[in-house]
DNA sequence: CTGCTGGCTTGTGGTTTCCATAGCCAGAGA
DNA sequence: TCTCTGGCTATGGAAACCACAAGCCAGCAG
């Protein structure tokens, strides 16, 4: 059973997905403001606790819940480092899973940047061509589909 | 200035882009589950008011306050209509700007199906060539980009 | 030993989100 | 006129989220 996005209404009794669908499930463990900011942050390169409040702009107590948090969900791993001189600390680095994140992170920057009002126009570059970079939605035939010539099965 | 994003934590002291970030931004407007579980009904073609309850799992309370706030921020349309013989109603329908948040959901929904747990799989086709839809990321050149070769300014 | 700093943890309180329940209202059917 | 239904609105309460503040602990500097 196929659904086409923003189709017509009477497309019969579809059920709910309910909390299986997998994006209420991403919601549930970055669905917050402070998982998305420091996601962001993440994704930017920083790495230590204290950047980490400072650029975000939240409290320590929230940034070390959240961290615990996305750690926890195998979004970023802690590792301990020591600069010389330095007592051990712990870094805060993405893993496979937090870096698949990213093209959900730049399309809501994307769409922010676009329709909110009051935001800071950000471009994204690709280092090597200068290029900027935005997320596109295309098949594996590399056509670029709209909303409605989308189907979920 | 311009930043690689997960480059090498030394970068100097970037200022915090604050709340006025398009990130946070976005957030603020969409940042919640009942928002996001809307704007995904909304995608698949969902319009009427109880679709929009019984398919998101959400109280009535929560989707009429929800679909309010999307309405005010210009992401859905509430336009009358009237089927022969019945009351007019409302309907709510995508604008351009809810349009474009298109991929942000797509790609959570595709981090989703990949990494958290318990999520059901399900696959985006394009209606046209049946082949499964992805979000990527890529620079007007064409390039794909690790998160690494990627920067902001 | 004392103080200081980075990285947390804990506690308090306000705001937001959500659910559950109940009620309201317009219009169509009887 | 009465009732029923779809689409809301209102109220109450639990939980989550966040800011603010304080405290804790390890390891340096003095």
């Amino acid at each position: 059973m196929a659904f086409a996005l923003a189709g017509i209404m009477n497309r019969g009794n579809r059920k709910s997905p309910g909390d299986r669908c997998p994006i209420d499930r991403t919601m549930q463990v970055v669905g917050t403001r402070s998982a998305i900011l420091l996601m962001r942050e993440a994704l930017f390169g920083t790495s230590r606790f204290d950047d980490f409040v400072v650029r975000t702009g939240l409290t320590d107590a929230v940034v070390a819940a959240r961290l615990r948090d996305l750690v926890q969900a195998g979004l970023l791993s802690k590792e301990p480092y020591r600069e010389p001189g330095q007592r051990t600390r712990h870094a805060y680095a993405l893993t496979d899973s937090g870096r698949d994140l990213m093209p959900a992170v730049l399309a809501l920057g994307q769409w922010g940047a676009k329709h909110a009002r009051g935001a800071v126009g950000r471009t994204f570059r690709h280092v090597e061509c200068g290029e900027p970079v935005r997320t596109v939605v295309e098949c594996t035939a590399h056509h670029r589909p709209a909303v409605e010539q989308i189907e979920v099965s």
